[in-house]
RNA sequence: GUGGGUGUAGCUCAGUCGGUAGAGCACCAGGUUGUGGCCCUGGGGGUCGAGGGUUCAAGCCCCUUCACUCACCCCA
């Protein structure tokens, strides 16, 4: 048989209710803190992303779906959010308006990487992204507002890493230094990190190869180099953090993979995923709206993995299942096509009712009712239609009464209602 | 892209020395002629991941391949 792309998965109808109570939950939240949706386009121009990501990261070096459209160029099935809304941002001139504009966006992302635990080929991201805003207390509120989501979805266990990475001028210094220091430990370092060491040193910061750590233990610290207003920026985060009481590791190896950021960035890490452990990761990018051709407005963002927050939230499918209000249960064919009809009323006013069309024996029916958590079923037989009544059982108490049939829908929404 | 582990019923897994394909759960039916959960009885369900090879004979041995999984890399 053809079985699903490698990577890629389906979402069960039983895992889609955790995946739909975690997107009402992130809505709402951001929403109350003022985030608007936007809904951008899988497909973007490649260059879109290797101009905003980095040509030389490996998402844009190797793990692109990229692929001609045509001869209109290629074009990339997005591996992240941001640069999308940044380009829309730009596009629509967003920020004529009012350059302060804060976006959430929720849907799938791909990457071809190697699948494992916590990693999929296309994945799903909750994004969040404010653009116009230079102080720290937008930093500081977004790592709020995230911490405060997952407590909301139960989910403990959880770090938050935060770091500076300075703007273009003390990332300039440091890596000078960083790269004299690299040069020196050079044959310390496992191959993968001599390689990173020409092509984007600040990857070797987070190699966790023993003896590179070993080495990199004496590296310069990006916190060291902080220019006088970055250093003012960062230790304003820092503030407002405890402020909230907020806990928080400074991290001073925690580097984003993309190119595009600078000043504050930060991880939410969580020791139940195994190595895949970042669930939410984000940052400043203040001159990517500028790289991109818009006006020079600062922004900050962050993206939370879907998939990987369905794995470790303790929350259960089955406690938000959606279960039937009342089974109906109809014996022989005179009743069925009776029965049919109060069926299709139900569904249309709300109430959700079941009913097995394939004429089995009330044992069966019963049975199924109750697997599906009915808290009511309707028996209606040959000999309820000839004196004009139904059973009415309740599944809990057991106790069931024959009740007129005259009305009965209207009759039984009633009672239902009464019962909430 | 590199390495390790695993592929047998819908699910979790046994399967001895190469000799007729198994269990539990789930599903269906009956026990109860029209009443769920517990119990009892029965039933359906398999290209043993796929392809090739060795053999009188392969779920088992050999080769190839695919998938899943964990780790590296990287990231959410």
């Amino acid at each position: 048989m053809i079985q699903l792309i490698r990577g890629f998965k389906d979402i069960l109808p039983e895992e889609v209710e955790l995946w739909q109570h975690i997107e009402k939950t992130a809505r709402s939240l951001f929403e109350d803190f003022g985030f608007k949706e936007i809904r951008i386009p899988i497909l973007e121009h490649a260059e879109l992303f290797a101009r905003s990501i980095g040509e030389d990261t490996d998402i844009v070096e190797k793990e692109m779906y990229t692929f001609p459209d045509g001869k209109r160029g290629l074009i990339t099935l997005r591996p992240e959010a941001t640069a999308s809304v940044v380009r829309a941002y730009i596009q629509h001139s967003l920020y004529a308006k009012d350059p302060i504009q804060k976006f959430y966006t929720i849907g799938p992302m791909f990457r071809r990487e190697r699948p494992q635990k916590g990693r999929y080929r296309q994945f799903y991201q909750i994004n969040a992204e404010v653009f116009g805003i230079d102080s720290p207390l937008i930093d500081a509120q977004l790592i709020f507002m995230l911490v405060t989501f997952f407590s909301r979805l139960s989910v403990t266990e959880i770090e938050t890493h935060i770091n500076s990475l300075g703007c273009h001028k003390c990332r300039r210094d440091f890596k000078d230094a960083l790269s004299i220091f690299l040069s020196a430990a050079s044959e310390k370092l496992c191959a993968d990190c001599k390689r990173r060491s020409q092509r984007n040193p600040l990857r070797v910061l987070d190699c966790k190869v023993p003896s590179c750590k070993e080495a990199m233990a004496e590296a310069p610290s990006i916190l060291d180099y902080l220019c006088d207003e970055c250093s003012i920026h960062f230790n304003g985060v820092k503030n407002v953090l405890e402020k909230f009481n907020i806990p928080f590791v400074i991290d001073s190896l925690l580097v984003r993979g993309l190119d595009y950021y600078t000043r504050t960035t930060f991880e939410i890490q969580t020791s139940s995923l195994g190595t895949q452990n970042a669930i939410a990761g984000g940052g400043r990018y203040d001159t990517l709206v500028k790289t991109l051709g818009g006006p020079a407005q600062p922004a900050i963002g962050f993206a939370i993995g879907f998939d990987r927050l369905v794995e470790i939230t303790d929350l259960k499918s089955a406690d938000l299942g959606q279960k039937p209000d009342i089974f109906l249960a109809a014996l022989g064919e005179k009743s069925m096509s009776i029965v049919f009809e109060w069926f299709c009323a139900f569904c249309v006013d709300g109430i959700k009712a079941e009913l097995d069309l394939n004429g089995r024996s009330l044992k069966s029916q019963m049975k199924r009712a109750d697997r599906l958590g009915a808290e009511y079923v309707l028996i209606v037989g040959e000999k309820e239609l000839e004196e004009g009544s139904a059973i009415l059982r309740n599944m809990n108490t057991k106790e069931q009464a024959a009740i007129p049939i005259d009305d009965i829908v209207e009759r039984i929404k009633k009672e239902l209602s009464q019962k909430d």
